[in-house]
DNA sequence: TGCTGGATTCACT
DNA sequence: GTGAATCCAGCAC
């Protein structure tokens, strides 16, 4: 299975890096325990013009991953609780990043639910960016790493058809007023794996 | 040095 | 539908 390369990260639009890794496959390995799932729900956030990323007009120490080069990871705790996963794109110093919203477990399902407390899989396995990273087992110690390197990566599949894409306004960033407008969050229709409708 | 609030989730009413 | 859990970056003094 081909890994996805740096070009692919590296492209400049990141709405359109977000719509293209839906489908796409996110692997972890953590030494001992490989895992890996379908990605199916993602949001794009632009460094420039868009409110409602972290590093708008903002480079500080904890933003300042997301101001390097395109394929790396941007790892960061929401609500003291819940570790979210995001994908850095474009070139240096251009701040723009995916963030990872649901996923599709494939490999390694008995591993994710017990890293979720859960006995058998269900919808809530990893139907969330806070539930996937946990499922997966990626935590602010991934922050930074670099996604072409054997801890966690991703590998290429057959692109999502067209017709099969929703896309809609994004979640949970109404304290960004007119740029919680933008429709930048992209799913794979009547996937049962999405966050919410 | 101290305060505020969040790219969420889950349990409870 | 509502509210608690829980940490730390960012910013105001």
């Amino acid at each position: 299975m081909a890994k996805i390369g740096k070009n692919f990260y590296e492209h400049r639009y990141v709405a359109e890096v977000a719509e293209r890794l839906l489908g796409q496959k996110i692997c972890t390995f953590n030494g001992k325990e490989y895992t890996d799932a379908l990605i199916v729900e993602t949001e794009a956030y632009c460094g420039r013009n868009d409110k409602a990323c972290h590093a708008h007009e903002k480079r500080t120490p904890r933003t300042e991953v997301m101001y390097g080069a395109g394929g790396h990871a941007y790892v960061y705790l929401c609500y003291g609780i819940h570790h979210l996963f995001n994908i850095v794109t474009n070139e240096k110093d251009q701040a723009d990043a995916v963030l990872i919203r649901a996923v599709e477990p494939i490999s390694g399902i008995d591993i994710m639910c017990q890293r979720r407390g859960m006995d058998k899989p269900r919808p809530n396995l990893t139907s969330g960016p806070g539930k996937l990273t946990q499922a997966l087992g990626i935590s602010v110690q991934q922050n930074g790493i670099y996604l072409l390197g054997s801890r966690v990566w991703l590998e290429e599949m057959a692109p999502i058809h067209p017709s099969k894409i929703v896309v809609s306004q994004r979640i949970g960033v109404d304290y960004a007023k007119e740029d919680a407008l933008k429709p930048w969050r992209f799913y794979i229709k009547d996937n049962p794996w999405i966050s919410r409708k």
